[in-house]
DNA sequence: GTTAATTCGGATAAAATTATCCTATTTATA
DNA sequence: TATAAATAGGATAATTTTATCCGAATTAAC
């Protein structure tokens, strides 16, 4: 569904949040080892997010990623998702049409019209917050 | 959502179908041109999906690919995915965790449940007949 | 039988995605 | 100011996916 990209800034979003919830700051590394995941090309991601202004990061010793406190509510899935491997997933046609729409639609654009729409939603309704919590309630997990 | 391949797989399936619905048989030339695919590339797929039972081939001059009419009905959509794509679009985590179930979820389980299931479901009621039907008569298209 | 039209299958190439490495830059602390 | 701990960013490598090429096998028609 998302690429590993994707789901490692999803993962690695979530883990700062529960960091930042608690109004620290976290590495690099310590977020890779944490949602288990290839430090550098985490890295990478990870530039990407702060420069699409989804999380901060302060260079130097003591330095680190974070989301400012007050944010942490407001950032959705959707934002991550769209940051990193673009709208394709909400705009797109399932069978990769370049022109699909209700005047022109490919032969499962209805069936994929309200799986992708409940995709959106949930995406767009899933905030940061909620699932950092969950976190550090141990009701889920980032790894294993 | 879907790999090119299996695109290129669900819309050859489909047009097979149109033409199998008339009691023809159709070259590979002409699915490639038809659905606006690589054609050497299609061929592999269709191999696959030969191997998997879903349509039939016939070697030599004349030949081509097939579905028995009978059986267009029965093929659904959730066949050509699963040769294709495998199982991981229903089965696997969202978030790509190799453990990821309702003792250990995580953090979007419940959420990518319901839009996995509406997924499945989607995939399960709908088979080539349909989509082979809106093709022919000019309700839904499979290039452009 | 010969020919032409086909699918099959192996080898290879190109492109995209995923992953690693190394150096530069920044910054807190001693 | 020197040092150590970080992120930033460019270059490159490995892997996977997508795509192409070509010869072998099959089969209908002449």
């Amino acid at each position: 569904m998302f690429s590993k990209a994707c789901q490692y800034g999803l993962k690695a979003s979530i883990y700062i949040a529960t960091i930042s919830y608690d109004g620290k700051r976290v590495s690099l590394k310590e977020i890779a080892k944490e949602i288990d995941s290839p430090e550098a090309f985490t890295a990478k991601i990870l530039q990407d997010l702060v420069r699409h202004n989804i999380i901060k990061s302060v260079k130097g010793a003591y330095g680190g990623f974070e989301i400012p406190k007050n944010e942490i509510s407001t950032i959705k899935l959707s934002q991550i998702v769209n940051a990193i491997d673009g709208d394709n997933i909400y705009r797109g046609c399932g069978l990769g049409l370049h022109v699909c729409d209700e005047e022109h639609p490919c032969p499962v654009h209805d069936q994929f019209k309200a799986v992708r729409t409940q995709l959106k939603n949930m995406l767009e309704n899933t905030n940061l917050e909620q699932l950092a919590l969950d976190i550090k309630s141990g009701v889920s997990f980032l790894k294993l």
